[in-house]
DNA sequence: ACGTACATCGTACAGTGTACGGAGTACTGG
DNA sequence: CCAGTACTCCGTACACTGTACGATGTACGT
């Protein structure tokens, strides 16, 4: 299973999957052979469900099918692969994304809005954060997710390329900091220990190895970040450092472009 | 291998590695049994001449003690294990990092600099940008480029918890976009398809399910994005457009800690 | 010369995704 | 009613992963 890509075999499989298009376009639902005991729903469902319970590295088929209750090769009826499994669970959360109406709010508030929506994403389904997206899945979840953030740029003076790149920006700055929460949790998950825990075990050896005339600055300002910020604190800054530095830096594009036309 | 995370068994053992500590401090080096036929840098080296030419998922135990000559077991007398292994090889190439004095120039350019610097390395070694770095590997490496890249925001009156917050925000940007330009060529490579080959393939099921009036500005700003920029240079948009961003927003900040104090 | 600490490495195990082929089932055309 | 056929279901098997364990041989300290 080379790299977790999808779109093994028929590329355009993925595609209908994804907008659970019949296999026959038009012709009436011929249904041969027994009735099929369950559902790409149920099993993305299921996905969903472990992947949240234990994330996204107890995902594999054998468990998924456990829970679905079928044999694990029977999850290649619904599925052509675990690739496309992981693209469907993606869209499937994009699709139950919550959109409300912000046409009414300054600028500011409406990207911040987006952005907020994507980490509370993430904090229910941090697992999402680690799947590829290079080659997105444009399944309809997908889809909804991006009409509705692209709006939020709307009346801001950016041409449709800019509008792209804009909210490319902020959603990869979201996916990285979750990426990187995830991670930390993972960590902690399977190595058993806390932030706390591991700086207490490894920190009198860094302190012996890492003298402070060699590093002056790292050391200073390392110290002073590692004490101000503890673990998840320290993820609090980092997001509101970084989100209001991206919105700072889209005011000013904002300015000049209404400078200009 | 749980989450590709370091620290199994001593936690201390990472460190000790990293900063190549002997095992007994002060004692005289007693070699007893065999001399070792390699050593630590000799399988970092082969690891990452492996990660280079052929990406990280082909760096496994085995292909790696092949380039060294030795059985897959002896490894183990080397490194604790394979997460410890990437750590190894992520301070390795952080540790050859190009770091140029940049007091000189204006602080945007050393910023920009330290940019391009990251983008660089994952130019060089994309498989870098896909290491996880929750509770980053300490080395010698890490440290000195820390110490490096946090002087590029010298004298912009930050404290030196956002000094921190200022300089994660910048990397995590670099290493997010180098993620996603990585996994995208490995998408490339293991699915056989180009981009522009794998839109002819599934552009037109996606038109006939995308219909433009459910999403309209979906429609009208993907596709004006997807043709502006192809590939390889969609990306490059990205990237220019992040980082100006990026420095935008900083610089609102700096303003405004310059007009503070 | 002997004991000991060490490097080397063959074998084995539990785990992964999935290719393949067989069995059984519900529909179709004759 | 009876083939033929398309379909779901699934047991087995394969190549692959990281690494635990234990055997073997080597170079040193005494």
């Amino acid at each position: 299973m080379p790299g977790d890509r999808s779109s093994a075999g028929d590329p355009d499989r993925t595609l209908a999957l994804l907008w659970r298009v019949p296999a026959d376009p038009g012709g009436p639902a011929r249904r041969r052979g027994p009735r099929p005991r369950s559902s790409v729903d149920a099993v993305v469902d299921a996905a969903i469900r472990l992947a949240d319970a234990e994330g996204l590295a107890a995902v594999g088929m054998r468990r998924v099918a456990e829970l679905v209750d079928v044999a694990a090769m029977t999850l290649y009826t619904y599925v052509p692969g675990k690739a496309e499994l992981l693209d469907l669970m993606l869209d499937a959360v994009y699709a139950r994304m919550p959109r409300r109406d912000a046409a009414h709010l300054p600028w500011r508030d409406r990207v911040a809005a987006v952005a907020q929506d994507n980490r509370d994403l993430y904090a229910q389904h941090p697992w999402a954060a680690g799947i590829s997206t290079a080659r997105p899945p444009l399944g309809p979840g997908q889809m909804a997710k991006y009409e509705h953030e692209l709006r939020a740029f709307d009346g801001l003076g950016l041409d449709d390329v800019d509008r792209d790149a804009a909210l490319t920006l902020l959603l990869t700055f979201v996916r990285a900091h979750a990426r990187d929460a995830a991670e930390a949790l993972g960590g902690q998950r399977d190595s058993g220990l806390s932030d706390e825990q591991w700086w207490a075990r490894n920190g009198p050896l860094l302190a012996r190895v890492l003298d402070p005339d060699a590093y002056p600055t790292a050391a200073r300002v390392g110290t002073a970040a590692g004490q101000a910020n503890r673990g998840a604190v320290n993820a609090e800054h980092a997001w509101s450092f970084g989100l209001a530095t991206l919105l700072d830096g889209l005011s000013v594009r904002v300015a000049r472009a209404g400078a200009d036309g």
